[in-house]
DNA sequence: ATGGTGGCACCGCCA
């Protein structure tokens, strides 16, 4: 089973490179963040003979979660339990033996802003939803666009960024709380040195090419989970190319 | 190397 994440940063400006990297790449799920659409503009009918059945939630203008599935999605959850804000950043499925959560987790802003408080809320409510809900002994895969560099290793300049939203202790241990109810990143598994990345700003000139980039999107299994993955990937020549958003696919085998 | 861009919906906000 291929899962992969991807943050589209408008699904409606992405549909030909996500049609054609669907063709492509055929994983049997795609979780997909910022779609930034409201569901009754959502654009179905553009993958409607792609072979994915999809669910999303989304609002105007910002966040907005898709899931894109080859097999049946099933005991789906539209929102994280007691988000105080509502917005639409949480989906919630199955597909196969495998319980997919794919998240938007909030970018933060400022450090001295309620924005931030509510980034590492959103981690604690996160937190208390794994742990309400499952046992780490089962299959989840939580992913998506956590907007958190984990280790120094997961940005292009640790010492002059250290102190960003999303790359301080903070958030880091934000994160951390919630891997240590029973969360592997799979990535790590395969890929263990520096200069690997998921996102690169368009606001840094020719970042992509500098490889001047973030590690920003993650696929996080359980033990069981983890067990069966054969390989995880960053699809860096997907940004390279045509444009596309400044996130790129994060992908990963696992053998069930 | 925090914006020089990009996207949405409005005439600014968010990343």
């Amino acid at each position: 089973m291929k899962i992969t994440t991807y943050n589209a940063n408008s699904i409606r400006s992405r549909i030909e490179i996500l049609l054609r990297w669907l063709e492509a790449n055929r994983p049997d799920v795609l979780c997909v963040q910022e779609t930034k659409v409201q569901d009754d503009q959502f654009p179905l009918e553009a993958f409607s003979g792609s072979g994915y059945e999809i669910i999303f939630r989304g609002q105007k203008k910002y966040n907005g979660v898709a899931i894109f599935s080859r097999r049946p999605l099933t005991e789906i959850e539209w929102q994280l339990p007691d988000d105080p804000l509502v917005q639409a950043r949480f989906l919630k499925a199955k597909a196969g033996k495998v319980v997919i959560v794919n998240t938007y987790i909030p970018q933060g802003q400022e450090r001295d802003s309620e924005k931030f408080q509510y980034k590492l809320e959103y981690f604690r409510l996160l937190k208390d939803y794994f742990k309400s809900r499952f046992d780490p002994k089962e299959k989840i895969l939580w992913c998506g666009d956590l907007n958190v560099a984990r280790e120094a290793i997961d940005v292009h300049d640790p010492k002059g960024l250290w102190g960003h939203v999303c790359y301080c202790k903070p958030v880091q241990d934000a994160l951390e709380d919630v891997m240590k109810w029973g969360f592997v990143d799979v990535f790590r598994l395969f890929h263990q040195g520096p200069g690997h990345y998921t996102f690169w700003d368009y606001r840094v000139h020719n970042s992509p090419n500098l490889n001047i980039g973030w590690r920003l999107d993650y696929l996080m299994a359980t033990d069981s989970l983890a067990k069966t993955c054969s390989d995880c990937s960053i699809d860096v020549e997907a940004r390279m190319g045509e444009k596309t958003s400044d996130h790129t696919f994060l992908t990963a085998q696992f053998d069930l």
